[in-house]
DNA sequence: GCCAACGTTGGC
DNA sequence: GCCAACGTTGGC
C-alpha cells in the first residue's frame, strides 16, 4: 500500500484542527498530477501532514485515508476560494480524500531533518522546485520519517 | 518581501 | 503546437 505526504498552510487547515474534527474532506487541490495521485489513493493509506508556507514548515503528524476520492465539493460553490467555473457536475474536474486523525509526532520533523536523513533523498517533495500539494512515499521513508518524529 | 521553479493560459 | 506572459507555491 503506497503511503502519501500532504501539504497544507496551517494557516487554512492545521493538523491540530483535523485531531480536533476528527475527520475532514481533504479539498481544494487544483494540479492534475496530484489530483491524479489522490484518486490513486486506497482507503487505510497512511498520510503525512505537512505544514508548509508557516514559520516552521514540516511534518507534524499522520492522517489516515477513510474515504476513497469523490467530487470536491468546493469546486462547484462560488462563494469558495476553490470555486472552478469551468468545472460541471456532470464532469467534475476536482476530486478529494476524506483523512482521519491518526497520531501525532513527538517533535516537528523539519525540512533540515528531512535533507539530513539518507533514507529520504530520494523523497519527492525534496526535489528541487516540486510543489506537489500530494505526493506519494514509499513505505522506508514512511518509517524514516514516522522515526524522525519519535512517532510509533 | 524576494525570487526560483513550475503550471497554465492564450495569441498566433 | 509553440512559447511568452502571467500566476502560484513555498522556502528563506
Amino acid at each position: 500500500m503506497h503511503h502519501w505526504l500532504m501539504k497544507s498552510e496551517p494557516d487554512e487547515f492545521s493538523f491540530q484542527e483535523l485531531e480536533r474534527k476528527g475527520k475532514e474532506p481533504w479539498t481544494g487541490v487544483r494540479n492534475y498530477q496530484a489530483r491524479n495521485f489522490l484518486r490513486s489513493a486506497k482507503v487505510g493509506g497512511l498520510v503525512l501532514f505537512y505544514h508548509s508556507n508557516c514559520a516552521a514548515p514540516g511534518i507534524v503528524g499522520v492522517a489516515r485515508i477513510t474515504r476513497e476520492a469523490f467530487d470536491d465539493p468546493t469546486q462547484f460553490d462560488p462563494r469558495s476560494d476553490y470555486y472552478d467555473a469551468k468545472s460541471t457536475r456532470e464532469s467534475p474536474r476536482w476530486s478529494c480524500v476524506e483523512v482521519s486523525y491518526h497520531q501525532s509526532f513527538r517533535r516537528l520533523v523539519s525540512l533540515p531533518d528531512l535533507r539530513d536523513c539518507a533514507a529520504l533523498k530520494n523523497l519527492l517533495i525534496l526535489r528541487p522546485g516540486n510543489r506537489l500539494s500530494v505526493t506519494p512515499v514509499v513505505p522506508a521513508e514512511f518509517r524514516a520519517i514516522v522515526a524522525l518524529g519519535g512517532g510509533r
